[in-house]
RNA sequence: GGUGGGGUACUCAAGUGGCCAACGAGAUCAGACUGUAAAUCUGACGGCGCAAGCCUUCGAAGGUUCGAAUCCUUCCCCCACCA
C-alpha cells in the first residue's frame, strides 16, 4: 500500500483536499527530498477518538501513503496538563490510570488508519515515556532555558487567556510540547509535526527548541479547523453527543448515519478530507448533488467510506442495510422475522416491561420511549406524543396505548422519534 | 493582605423581597414544508405526574421574613487594580 511513488505528492492531495492551513516555507523541499517521518499528538481525555480527531489522522495517512514515516503521539503524559489552545477555561486534570487506559484505546483506534508493516511502518509513541521520568531541574535547565517569557506570553493560546487567568501548569504546555518535538527527533528523526491550525503556536514553539538546541531545522504543517455551513459545530450528532470511533459509544448504524446527515454544502469537503476518493470521483459526486440532490449520492458514498475504515467493510454494509430499512422499505408491518432481527443489534433495543402503574390496557409506548433512552422521562415522551412526533411501526399514534394485536413479527414495535430515531421493543 | 467587580439552567445573559421553574438569545428536540438536505414558520425545552399538583434548582452553608435568586452572616471560587 505504501509504495514511495512521489515523495512530495502530500502537499499537493492535502492543498487539492483543501487540507492545508499553513506550513512552514521549505518544506516541500524536504518532503521531495525523501521519507519524512512526521507526528501528530492525540489527546487521551477520553477513552476514544472522535470525528473530530479524523483530520489530523487522514493527514497521517496522506503522509504515509506518499511514502514517508507516520508517528502518533499519544500524550500520556501531556494529557495530565492540559492543552490551552482552543480552551477558554483551565481543564481539569485526570488522573495516571485513566490516561493510560485511553491511551491504550486510543492506540487501537489509530492502528485501523495506519500501516503497521512494511519499510515506512507507522509507530505509536507515548510522550509518557520521556516526561514521566524527567526532573523539574533538568527540564528548566535544557529547556526552559531557550524560551523567554515574551515569547510564551505573545502566543494566541496564551494571550487570548491572560484576560481570564491561566494556571502556570497549563502556560508550561508548549515547552512540553515542544520537548516531545525535540524528544521525537532525536529518537525517531522526526522532522515534521502535524495538528490542528490552533497548534502552530505550539508546533513552532518545537522547531524554535530543536533550532536552538541541535542548530537544525525541522517544520510544521497544519490543518483548517472544520466548520459546518450551518454554523454548528462539525462532529455532534443530532442529539448533541460527539461521535465516536468507539462502536461502543457511536454504534456502526448511528455513525453512518451522521455522514449520511451531511449538508449539501458540505459533503463535498467531507468526501475530500474524510475519504481516499480520488479527485476526479469527487467531482462526479458533486455533480450529483447539483443534479439530483434528493438522491444524496455522495452523502452515501461519504456514509459508506468512512463507516467502512472506521469500523470494517462489514458494518459499513449493515449499516447501509438497516438504513435502507428503516428509510427506504415503505411498511414496517411487511419486515420479516429476520430483518427485524438484524435491527435489533443496530438500534436501541429494550425488553419491555410493564410500567409499575399501568395507565390502561395495552402496550405503554410513552414508557417505551423512555426503556429506549429515547425520551428522558416520561414527561418528554408525553410532549413527544403530543407534538405529533413518535410513530409506531411507520404510523403517527397520538394516544401513549397501543394494542397487543400491533406487534410485528416476533412481538415487536418499531418505534421512531421525529425523522430519523428509531428504536426496537420486544414484548415478552 | 487591601479595594472594587463577579459566580443564575447546555452556553451567553436578564432578574435585586412575592406576579420566578426564573426575561431574552443561541444550542437542542418536535411539527408543517421537504430529499434522512437547507432555509422558513410553529411549538416544546429542570424532574415526577393523565391531571390538579408536588419535588429540586440561581457558588456553599447558615440566618432574617408569612414569603428570598433577590436582604444579613460566614465560607469557597473567579476577575481587575493596589500592596
Amino acid at each position: 500500500m505504501s509504495a514511495i511513488t512521489n515523495s512530495a505528492a502530500p502537499l499537493a492531495e492535502l492543498a487539492w483536499r483543501e487540507l492545508l492551513s499553513q506550513h512552514t516555507e521549505d518544506l516541500p523541499a524536504a518532503l521531495a527530498a525523501g521519507p519524512v517521518s512526521a507526528y501528530v499528538g492525540f489527546d487521551p481525555t477520553a477513552s476514544s477518538l472522535h470525528v473530530g480527531n479524523l483530520i489530523p489522522i487522514m493527514g497521517l495517512v496522506h503522509l504515509q501513503r506518499a511514502g514517508h514515516r507516520p508517528i502518533a503521539l499519544v500524550g500520556g503524559g501531556t494529557g495530565m496538563i492540559g492543552d490551552p489552545s482552543g480552551r477558554s477555561s483551565e481543564r481539569n486534570l485526570q488522573d495516571l490510570d485513566t490516561i493510560a487506559a485511553n491511551a491504550e484505546a486510543i492506540r487501537l483506534q489509530l492502528a485501523k488508519f495506519l500501516d503497521f508493516e512494511g519499510p515506512n511502518a507507522a509507530k505509536l509513541v507515548n510522550n509518557l515515556d520521556w516526561l514521566g521520568g524527567l526532573g523539574l531541574i533538568e527540564f528548566l535547565r535544557d529547556t526552559g532555558k531557550h524560551f523567554s517569557v515574551n515569547y510564551m506570553m505573545a502566543k494566541d493560546s496564551v494571550k487570548s487567556r491572560l484576560e481570564n487567568g491561566i494556571s502556570y501548569t497549563e502556560f508550561t504546555y508548549m515547552l512540553l510540547q515542544a520537548y516531545d518535538y525535540l524528544e521525537l527527533n532525536r529518537r525517531e528523526g522526526v522532522t515534521l509535526q502535524m495538528g490542528g491550525s490552533d497548534q502552530w503556536g505550539n508546533i513552532t514553539a518545537g522547531l524554535e527548541l530543536i533550532r536552538k538546541s541541535k542548530g537544525t531545522d525541522a517544520h510544521a504543517l497544519t490543518f483548517p479547523l472544520i466548520t459546518n455551513a450551518d454554523g454548528t459545530k462539525f462532529g455532534k450528532s443530532t442529539g448533541g453527543g460527539s461521535v465516536w470511533l468507539d462502536p461502543e459509544r457511536t454504534s456502526p448504524y448511528k455513525f453512518y448515519q451522521f455522514w449520511m446527515g451531511a449538508d449539501d454544502r458540505d459533503v463535498s469537503r467531507y468526501l475530500r478530507f474524510y475519504t481516499l476518493l480520488s479527485l476526479e470521483e469527487i467531482t462526479a459526486l458533486d455533480e450529483q448533488v447539483r443534479s439530483a440532490p434528493e438522491r444524496r449520492a455522495a452523502q452515501r458514498a461519504l456514509a459508506a467510506d468512512v463507516t467502512a475504515r472506521v469500523h470494517s467493510a462489514d458494518a459499513a454494509r449493515v449499516a447501509q442495510e438497516v438504513s435502507a430499512l428503516l428509510f427506504e422499505k415503505g411498511d414496517p408491518r411487511a419486515l420479516s422475522e429476520a430483518a427485524i432481527g438484524a435491527l435489533r443489534n443496530e438500534i436501541p433495543f429494550a425488553e419491555y416491561t410493564a410500567p409499575e402503574t399501568p395507565v390502561g390496557d395495552g402496550i405503554d409506548v410513552l414508557h417505551c420511549l423512555v426503556l429506549l433512552n429515547i425520551a428522558a422521562s416520561r414527561g418528554a415522551a408525553k410532549r413527544l406524543l403530543e407534538q405529533g412526533g413518535i410513530s409506531v411501526n411507520g404510523a403517527k399514534v397520538q394516544t401513549a396505548m397501543v394494542g397487543h394485536d400491533a406487534l410485528l413479527a416476533g412481538r415487536h414495535l418499531l418505534i421512531k422519534k421525529g425523522q430519523r430515531d428509531f428504536g426496537l421493543v420486544h414484548v415478552g
